[in-house]
DNA sequence: TATCTGAATAGTGTATACAATGATTGAAAT
DNA sequence: ATTTCAATCATTGTATACACTATTCAGATA
């Protein structure tokens, strides 16, 4: 069972929605003191609902509180970026391989062997432009899936904390891919690791099922590089990058 | 800088520590829904801060949420306890072999290095009976600085947080080895582990250094079961097992 | 006896009021 | 002009009251 992301009540969804918004969209500068009553009075929320979302997204690593009390915009250096994509590279290669040493039921690793042939169409050069919203929906699935092939619900649960870092998600840099015909090819070698390591845990090899989910996560790293140092105009793009002060 | 704990205020604190002892103590069983109000009660706080202490503790993964609505002490499963020290091993690897690719400054090194010494002398066969208190201290001390030695403050979070889980904590089953004279011995082996760790990091040998720190967690693996298949008389003085259902 | 219905009840989610603590601004003195 | 002290102000932490929901228990009916 995927983690359901425990539920909230409305309220505290909204703010919760909310305040992940306002700081996705920058309108919120890092490090900026986050005031309780405007914030609420700008959700249309109560502040106890507001709080509680505070410290979800405290748990989510996008707040952090100041000692004097109170939270704040936190604010990720490029280091820190760059060990969140080494991180989830770690924990998914985790998941690959005591998905491969462990075994996995048949029935699972089919669902996912589809999800990769789905994917195989959106890759494959065709007549129109690539569907990018339709890969991304792919892409997270696969991502998902793989977590739980562990069959550990602990490391499945790490795998969604890291990965609700909006940079050190899967599909991070997906979007800025659109626009320049060199990182299409990216989603093709992209490609090839999602089958390689289906492959590798179907097979029972636990060491290259984890090298090759470490390496796969190492292309995100490789499209931050080129984003903040070949071509910064790219940065605006990709929203995910709004917390990087570097 | 190792993560404050993000400082909870008076009640909350109080309600936090409150919590914790009354699942670990065992007097509120896995399961059980926790009401807010009869625990504000007993721990002496509002509601409010007790809602704060439990929302930490469901980050802690001490407790889950109900759908219908509030909080109950989590079970955990074996696999989940053995996939808590899995996960331990992995991200105290992680930590090792980033600190030997990355180096670490001299300073720090020498920090380490000098609670390996203590530990040597605390694990040395001496006239008198081990100190398994300050065995423990050294050795909380020596992980913390372990996964601070990597310099990623993500990481030094993600394993602050597995940590947390009293199962997975690096002390989890020193308590129960101070009975039985041949677990004695098994801290002369971690010993051992803890300088190895230490000279493949100073020799930046990263693969190595990541081994070394995955083989000394699964020495928290050995011990549990040891404990719950040949002597499990002992389960009870493990009060770190008080969770676990199996 | 088993099941369905309904009301009572226990319990959470939310709003708001209050208290306590930290920040800030202004004035006064050196 | 700068620094220090004090007082006001803003903001959070906590308590409590209210509303709404789910759960449970009793009673009636099949």
């Amino acid at each position: 069972m995927t983690e359901q992301d425990s539920a909230p009540k409305q309220q505290t969804a909204k703010a919760l929605t909310g305040l992940r918004d306002l700081v996705l969209k920058g309108e919120v500068l890092p490090g900026e003191r986050l005031s309780e009553v405007a914030l609420a009075d700008r959700l249309k929320v109560s502040r106890t609902p507001l709080r509680a979302a505070l410290q979800k997204l405290e748990q989510e690593g996008l707040v952090v509180m100041i000692p004097s009390g109170g939270y704040a915009v936190r604010s990720f250096s490029r280091q820190d970026v760059i060990d969140a994509i080494e991180l989830r590279g770690v924990l998914e290669g985790t998941a690959a391989r005591l998905a491969a040493e462990r075994g996995v039921p048949p029935v699972k690793l089919k669902a996912i062997s589809d999800v990769v042939a789905s994917l195989d169409a959106v890759v494959a050069p065709g007549p129109g432009a690539m569907d990018f919203g339709l890969y991304e929906m792919l892409n997270e699935r696969f991502h998902r899936q793989l977590a739980t092939l562990s069959g550990s619900d602990v490391l499945s649960r790490e795998i969604e904390r890291i990965t609700s870092l909006p940079f050190a998600s899967p599909n991070a840099f997906v979007n800025t891919e659109a626009d320049v015909p060199a990182f299409q090819r990216t989603l093709v070698v992209a490609q090839t690791q999602h089958r390689a390591i289906i492959a590798a845990i179907e097979l029972r090899e636990g060491a290259r099922a984890e090298a090759l989910a470490r390496e796969h996560a190492r292309l995100a790293r490789q499209n931050l590089d080129f984003v903040t140092e070949e071509q910064p105009d790219l940065r605006s793009k990709v929203l995910a990058l709004a917390l990087m002060s570097g």
